[in-house]
DNA sequence: AAAAGAGGTCACGAGGTCAG
DNA sequence: CTGACCTCGTGACCTCTTTT
């Protein structure tokens, strides 16, 4: 090994040296052959979204050739894919990514493959040096966590200790992975101070500065935290979120696992993502890698952010069937043998559901590391982070969509919608005075302000007020308003006469009962298929709605109204939250009557 | 092995160190440290073309590598593009470039790229002194203006207005965005006078004055007859086209809109360059003013081989497949390719406009595509817009392609949902006169002075929105009503004040104000381009706002609100007005919550 | 020389292909 | 449908010419 290390090391020195003499002989003709290795090679990524090996970044994202061709197909022919059976929790990996393409999708796009982030022509050259220089480094640190690790096992010598003989075939890349440079060659060392020295990953970093506006590239890195593992090994997203699942699991458990689900959810969840953004640069090297960060998420359907404009509409005519893997169009007899699958990977299922939304886990507990806002209370929800749907294009802040999914205490209310899976979470943690659970808000927010993060909100907050930008929301102000004001409402109606305790009890019952996710859940637990077959409207996913979508459309339409209440004359004059109040009673209005129009 | 794995490692090493050690070496050798910063940076501008950093002037143009390239190898070649599946109204973003080589092509020539324009050597010391103290100020007035701007919204925006965080991607971004100066400094004034007379910013002086000689610069003025009206302002063709536009229905009138425009053109165009042909081929130097030579018309590209003959068949090898982006055979639909190429360079241009215009037409007559030999009839422009290819690198005014805001009342009316193209109806459809205006120009504008926004590119409204390829405004009808209704309702809470009817029209003006297609030309001018970028949806589509999808997501999730208000105690019991009512108000509010859980 | 851009070069990856 | 392969447009760099 060391000799292969230094092999390298030396390589490149001589070369160096090579170069310059050439130069000045010839500066023209630096003929160099070319590389034996190719950039793919040497970096050897795997593929984010089924930690195959990657031919290259497809999409913004390294990606294997399949995968690519997937997401290629599915964009362009706005193909929607049936519902997964398994409540979208399914893992992919290279074995079983052909088991379920809505999970397959999904996954693509909540690794970031966007046609908005496609990049054309070759790797300048800076930012080439400087992944290969990280990925060495990265390379180093993972051996050196092997060996720690080995050492601690003792015995257990993988393969890659003497793999030599393998070697050939497997590209060069292993080397690379294997032998980590304990040390930098002088140049390298230059190189990568120079350069960058951050120690996120080379490639992720290359990725996000190629395409730095993309939102689904930014990530913030804390979000990510412990992303790290990601970068491992190949794994992706996927994983660090399954493993978080379990955690949960773990603890709470099964039962109650929609009750449950709600309370506590409702506290993570969205926490904050006030600041989300900045991320990209910053170093985590850990994170770096990209797999990690996510991107905006789109869960389903059309909306696929990638599809950008394309996700039209149209897709519906294959959608209306939803298409099995093989063409088929059936189902049942099918179904994969996804959940099979967990026990490899132990994740695989349940998550979906929240793997699309709180996809990375962390596996770690990273401690949180970046997350400041996060409440004491600990993580141990894991923050994951989730893909915000809304994405906007003009948004201040960081389209980023991220969010933290909330500590236990709150939750749960909030999480009326759905997310049956989540219900992993720990219920108990909720000590909440159960209440909160209507504040829990949409989406929202909750408490802390600083965490709090609005989502739909902002539409409506958009109005500003505050601005606190550094902090976290900015709108956090006016989520809070919005909150109360809903419960108000609701309120009003009903509660004299049932006591409070009840009334939550039966709204949320009557939430449950009417969301489709509930939906949803009941089903894949009573094991109704046909209750979800009925598949209403042609959304993706049969029954349930499609709320990526609904998001998609929703707030650039909500935005418009708001605009359109900022023109009106007087409007302006309002107090904050008679505008907030305005703009929530009135916008539905406004929005049915343009879109009429 | 250890020959692969060296050759392996040299590989890669190796160009990392040489990358080094290159950099180190010219450092010494041409430490251009001087300013350290190269004229570029300083001057830091965005590509005229995609609005992407710019590596300097490059066919008369502040473009980018990319666009540079991509200029250079459809001159060089030839080629001509299978024709703009959205009606050549694609915008042009970072993003977004590489979806249609149509419009890109069309948006080079008609920021100015010519071969004509192209500049060698050092930039005089003076000038560019000059010019980057006019950058200076330009970018000073910038900062100023948002800062007013900022203030101005004031508390709205909220998270739109402090983006801060994020910021750090763009790189240069704000600098770059540059919009177009809205003011001129007095350099620029003394420049403008000098010159032409039109808005150029200091940059664009500079170029002007770099090509003094150059046909496309210099535009004279009578060559451009009628361009007349294109000289005018710094009016793109666009404008130009507009105006012309203007000037005759006046005279006829919209009907006719089309022949007229034909006519128009061809006069001016045509005629002169219709023998013209051959002139210019002769020399090419003659063409040189090209420019405002009306070019020969290529409208269809091959299509005038009558054109000049110069179109040669050579073209034809590529030309006869327009080419797909990635040479791959197009789709059928379209194959024409727009421009044709005459001959070198200049041809380009002068055809482009026309092509622009016309071209479209032409799409949709197939039929006659290839013919040549028909003329007259094709051309039956539609005045797309289109950006002219007189552009002349020095152009008067900017580059930048303004636009008018419509006029209130109407125009945008029914466009609300969007459509530009739309615009290319018909006028006569449009019973009002005024609108016209809007009908004639997609997205660009209209023309209420007042608001004119410039945008930077976005020919076309709308950028390629998804779904509804439909032409015309489908929705004009509705748009009425829209409008009526909105008023209606917004109305309420403020016509206390106002007097009716004021108050309905400024609704109204709010209503199409923000209705996608203007908030594009908004958000343009704000300059979120990144946006596009963005990611996610930023791009292109993002602004408008598919009505249908919309639908399709707001429906059932309407439906699940109401099935869970029914579900709610004592909702039963309200009079079925105010279950209305508070479903009205309430169901934004729910559906936010339903959406972020 | 130095600066600046036209042109050329070729690593890259989007997309198309078509056995499997 | 999948994905290994292939074609070729793209764009980061580099060389070479022109101008100061
Ligand atoms: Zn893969
Ligand atoms: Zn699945
Ligand atoms: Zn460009
Ligand atoms: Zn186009």
């Amino acid at each position: 090994m060391l000799s292969m290390l230094e092999n390298i090391k030396a390589e490149p020195v001589v070369s160096v040296v090579e170069e310059n003499s050439v130069s000045h002989f010839k500066q023209k003709k630096k003929p160099r052959e070319k590389s034996s290795v190719s950039t793919v090679e040497l970096l050897d990524m795997p593929c984010k979204v089924c930690g195959d090996k990657s031919s290259g970044v497809h999409y913004g994202v390294y990606s294997c050739e399949g995968c690519k061709g997937f997401f290629r197909r599915t964009i362009h022919q706005k193909i929607k894919y049936r519902s997964c059976i398994l409540d979208r929790t399914c893992s992919i990996t290279k074995i079983n990514r052909n088991r379920c393409q809505t999970c397959r999708f999904m996954k693509c796009l909540y690794v970031g493959m966007s046609k908005d982030a496609v990049k054309y022509g070759r790797i300048p050259k800076k930012q080439k040096a400087r992944l290969i220089a990280e990925r060495l480094a990265e390379i180093r640190r993972e051996k050196i966590l092997e060996q720690t690790k080995e050492s601690e096992n003792g015995a257990n010598e993988n393969v890659s200790g003497n793999e030599t003989p393998t070697r050939r075939e497997s590209t060069e890349s292993d080397v690379f992975r294997k032998t980590p440079p304990k040390n930098m060659s002088v140049n390298e060392s230059m190189l990568y101070d120079a350069l960058h020295n951050s120690e996120s990953t080379g490639v992720d970093s290359y990725i996000q500065e190629s395409f730095p506006k993309s939102p689904t590239i930014r990530q913030p890195p804390e979000l990510i935290p412990k992303c790290a593992f990601l970068s491992n090994g190949a794994r992706n997203t996927l994983n660090g979120y399954q493993e978080n699942f379990q955690d949960q699991r773990e603890k709470s458990k099964q039962r109650a696992y929609y009750e449950s689900k709600q309370r506590a959810y409702s506290d993570q969840t969205f926490l904050s993502s006030s600041n989300p953004v900045k991320p990209r640069s910053s170093s985590d090297s850990s994170m770096s890698h990209s797999p990690s960060n996510p991107p905006p998420l789109l869960l389903l359907g059309r909306s696929f952010p990638g599809a950008n404009g394309e996700t039209s509409p149209n897709e519906i005519k294959k959608t209306d069937n939803y298409k099995s893997p093989n063409g088929r169009s059936a189902d049942s007899t099918r179904k994969f043998p996804i959940f099979n699958f967990d026990k490899t990977t132990e994740k695989y299922r349940k998550s979906a559901p929240q793997s699309l939304f709180f996809s990375k886990s962390i596996d770690s507990k990273p401690t949180h590391r970046r997350n400041p806002s996060t409440p004491t209370t600990d993580l141990t929800p894991v923050p994951k982070f989730i893909p915000t749907p809304f994405s906007e294009p003009r948004r201040k802040f960081p389209p980023t969509y991220q969010v933290y999914i909330p500590p236990p205490i709150y939750s749960s209310s909030h999480c009326l919608t759905s997310k049956p899976h989540i219900i992993t979470q720990p219920v108990d943690t909720i000590s909440s005075p159960t209440r909160i659970d209507f504040n829990p808000k949409p989406a929202t927010q909750f408490r802390t302000p600083s965490n709090t993060m609005h989502i739909a909100l902002d539409y409506s907050s958009r109005t500003r007020s505050s601005s606190s930008p550094d902090s976290g929301c900015p709108e956090a102000n006016d989520c809070e308003m919005e909150t109360q004001r809903t419960t108000g409402i609701t309120g009003n109606g009903n509660t004299a006469q049932i006591p409070l305790p009840e009334l939550v009890d039966l709204i949320v019952r009557a939430h449950n009962e009417t969301s489709h996710a509930s939906r949803h859940a009941l089903f894949l637990t009573k094991m109704d298929h046909r209750v979800a077959h009925k598949g209403t409207y042609t959304a993706t996913d049969d029954d349930q709605i499609d709320w990526a979508s609904f998001n998609a459309c929703f707030e650039p339409a909500v935005r418009e109204v708001v605009e359109f209440a900022k023109t009106i004359p007087g409007f302006d004059k309002l107090c904050q939250e008679d505008k907030v109040l305005l703009l929530k009673t009135a916008s539905l209005e406004i929005l049915l009557v343009r879109m009429t129009s």
